[in-house]
DNA sequence: ATAGCATATGTATGATTGCACATATGGGGA
DNA sequence: TCCCCATATGTGCAATCATACATATGCTAT
């Protein structure tokens, strides 16, 4: 999956590296998920701690509906993963990565 | 800007951060431009050479107008600055942070 | 078994967005 | 000055998406 690219000012050839196909899409969907308020703030507060739908409902004032489609896009690309106890259901991050990458975003911003 | 949690399983009151308001705005916007196929490849090539709009148009089969609306984006939220040379305006990546975040979401997919 | 709480799903809708067409601006050379 | 190339902007369309309503499933305890 490498690239040649023409440097226009030195005239010389770089070998890069430019996502195509299977992986441009995966990635894609895999940002897409950073670029939704609602996402990002179950995230951030399951970065906290785990918590089941009712909790982050509650806590962060959003439907119930809602955080479970929500999770559910999380889940099958892989952000969070379940754990269950009786009847509740918990949910975390699975990744380090995926903090990390929030970490970078507010680094980037300045704050 | 930080929030307490109540962990249901420990009991135990969490600090932690939950973005909210101008830098939740923020944040979804920066993450939203690594949502789209366009930009995520326009941003790895010029992770691998500064270019002007022509050039990232015909390496990449992407519209010109479309290249030049995507790059107004990417220098509204500052992540390529601009040089110019004459009438051929160079485009380059402004931050490294861009290019971390796009290999650990390589990484994450596990590339 | 049945009531009650936790979670998930189906669906409609309002909003957002990526794109390309046509066109406009702007600089450089003849 | 006039033409050409590089870049930017206006606009409309098609597609995607986030959300909430209603409802369904699933687990537990009595």
């Amino acid at each position: 999956m490498e690239t040649l690219l023409l440097d226009r000012r030195t005239q010389g050839l770089i070998e890069g590296y430019v996502p195509e196909g299977e992986l441009l899409f995966s990635l894609t969907r895999f940002f897409s998920i950073f670029a939704d308020g609602t996402r990002l703030r179950i995230l951030s507060a399951l970065a906290i701690s785990e918590m089941c739908v009712t909790d982050i409902s509650r806590v962060l004032g959003i439907n119930q509906t809602t955080v479970s489609h929500q999770l559910r896009f999380l889940k099958d690309v892989g952000m969070v993963c379940t754990e269950r106890h009786g009847k509740i259901i918990f949910y975390s991050l699975s990744n380090e990565i995926v903090n990390d990458i929030l970490l970078k975003g507010v680094e980037f911003l300045g704050y």
